[in-house]
DNA sequence: CTGAAAGCGCTTACAG
DNA sequence: CTGAAAGCGCTTACAG
């Protein structure tokens, strides 16, 4: 598209203004829909508006008003599923508010991570919600903070503070899958895929907890870490099967875990829900349709994405309210895998 | 985190020229590196700037110059794993060349997605890269040609035209596709998921060249329209199965659609490549550990994301470049379920 | 109900 | 090599 600005100058609030037989606070007034023009006033200048082809120059009014309708948002890992409906429902929400956003992926790379933030923030940014990199260091909330814009952190914490937080009960969600399996009548049941890392901590300790709630001893040999990814359930799955032969149950870190050692079970023939059962986490959308459809725990990842921009846009209407949380409760889902 | 700025006053320009001792014009020069400066000034000017904390306002720079370093990019259908991994390709590339990148979510509707566009252009986006809700009207590329920001389309098509564009040759990765199951043997070949728009009109046509090459008749009874996504490929894997139980073989709209198919083959026990054979088409990531690992047709997402973002670099440079064109040559990427 | 003026934080000729 | 001045396109008191 070979082309270039029609005009050769934009048009501005004053061109309207002239256009309009007004001044150009007026022009601005209106722009804004005050109330203090006349309707008559109003509507000429809208009509010049129109005619002239103007469009509002949003960077020029923040500029002097210093606010800004721009929020940042940072994911890590958009190749899960998890993570996009994640970022849908984030997106949906802030755009229903009014706002644009300014999307950043950092592939879990710290350094990367810094340069965005800080891009952000030369960019005004009204707002930021983070989903920290793997192996973020905890200061990026001092930082973040001293830089005087609202932040609201999601999926992963960063430990203990009174920064705003939306997130799940993965604790609670590894427990409830990790007690049908029990109840199921399995003895001995496994853990695959994720790594070190607030998140991982959490799920094993629901994973803990229901074993020891049996009278369970826990026991490292069953936990099988790998990327929090297809190929690492896949690889993880592998793992399993050929050191402890004997297991016929297992919990996954997330869904896209399960998926992998789905595909893992499948070419040694042994099928998902009678032979061995699956649990996955997070419930994406893919798990209503995937062979076999996979049994799971539910923490409705759009409405988490929603409610954690909820939180954001709550943070900037009032500053000074007390610590925001939202935590999604896990519920079991079962479909054909346990 | 009820916090507000550190400073009552943003610090600016003004405040490191003080303490600098030079005039503002000398530390805006140092700030973007000019080499007017003296080294000794400059780094008195960085010393100031780090000492009280200064942080560019980049859209007070932008407002003076009309540059901008943010592109727009908008996609319809985040939750196809397809569409992410080609936002990922596009944002590294965008990133690496200093841009930041707005983004916006459409899920197909017409309505929002001029919404959206209207608000990239108050932004003063530097460009626009837009993968078209599906009935989005010709006359779009016109009205952004008219606001004077350089515009690439990605994936979808919009029709004949000099637009840029980047996007997949689908006509013969389907044609691929399906020769592929009748040199297999198949006398009969289904055809799964997609509903009218011009990409399923260019796989469909592939499909039946592969046929008539063959010199076998296309009947519409074999085509089975669906959402492109896993439930729309469960829905019609069924439908094949119940109208025409001796199919023993199907292309696939694309990959998420494999994946529902294998999904209602699971259910009814049919074993994918043995008893039946299935073509994906896109090779996400997911294809390669899923239950069976699919075979499909590779047009490479990620980079396919790069080379969109690249032309709209290109045309960034040279608005008066001719149309820049770039079309992902399929491969046939053969796997188990064919 | 509307206008004239100052200012947001930067950049860009223009001098010197 | 550096400074004084004008200006980018808006908004916001302040008058009237």
């Amino acid at each position: 598209m070979a082309t270039r600005p029609t005009s050769a100058r934009t048009i501005t609030i004053v061109d309207v203004a002239a256009e309009a037989n007004v001044s150009k606070s007026t022009v601005s007034l209106v722009l804004k829909g005050s109330p203090l023009i006349k309707g008559e006033t109003a509507d000429r200048v809208k009509e010049a508006a129109a005619k002239l082809g103007y469009v509002y120059n949003r960077r020029a009014g923040e500029l002097r008003g210093n606010a800004s309708n721009a929020i940042g948002v940072v994911i890590n890992d958009l190749m899960n599923p998890f993570f996009a409906e994640v970022l849908v429902g984030i997106e949906r929400k802030l755009v229903d508010a009014g706002y644009v956003v300014l999307m950043a992926h950092t592939r879990e790379d710290v350094a990367l991570q810094d340069k965005v933030l800080q891009s952000m923030r030369e960019q005004n940014a009204a707002g930021l919600m983070l989903c920290p990199a793997l192996n973020t260091p905890r200061t990026i909330l001092k930082t973040i903070q001293s830089w005087g814009i609202p932040l609201t952190v999601f999926v992963r914490n960063l430990g203990p503070g009174s920064y705003d937080f939306a997130g799940s009960d993965s604790e609670e969600g590894v427990f409830l899958a990790t007690s049908h399996l029990l109840k199921a009548g399995h003895k001995q049941v496994g853990f695959l895929g994720g790594q070190k890392g607030v998140v991982f901590t959490q799920r094993l300790a629901g994973y803990k907890k229901a074993l020891l709630e049996k009278g369970l001893a826990f026991s490292d040999d069953l936990v099988f870490n790998a990327n929090p990814s297809r190929t690492g359930g896949y690889e993880a799955m592998n793992a399993l099967l050929s050191k402890k032969p004997n297991l016929q149950a297992a919990v996954c870190y997330n869904d896209v875990v399960a998926f992998g050692a789905l595909s893992a079970m499948g070419e040694k023939g042994l099928h998902a829900g009678s032979e061995f059962a699956l649990m996955g986490f997070d419930n994406i959308m893919d798990t209503a349709h995937s062979n076999p459809p996979l049994s799971t725990v539910d923490i409705r990842p759009s409405e988490l994405g929603e409610q954690a921009a909820a939180i954001l846009l709550q943070r900037i209407q009032d500053p000074d309210a007390k610590r925001l949380v939202y935590t999604s409760q896990p519920t079991l889902l079962l479909r054909q895998t346990a």
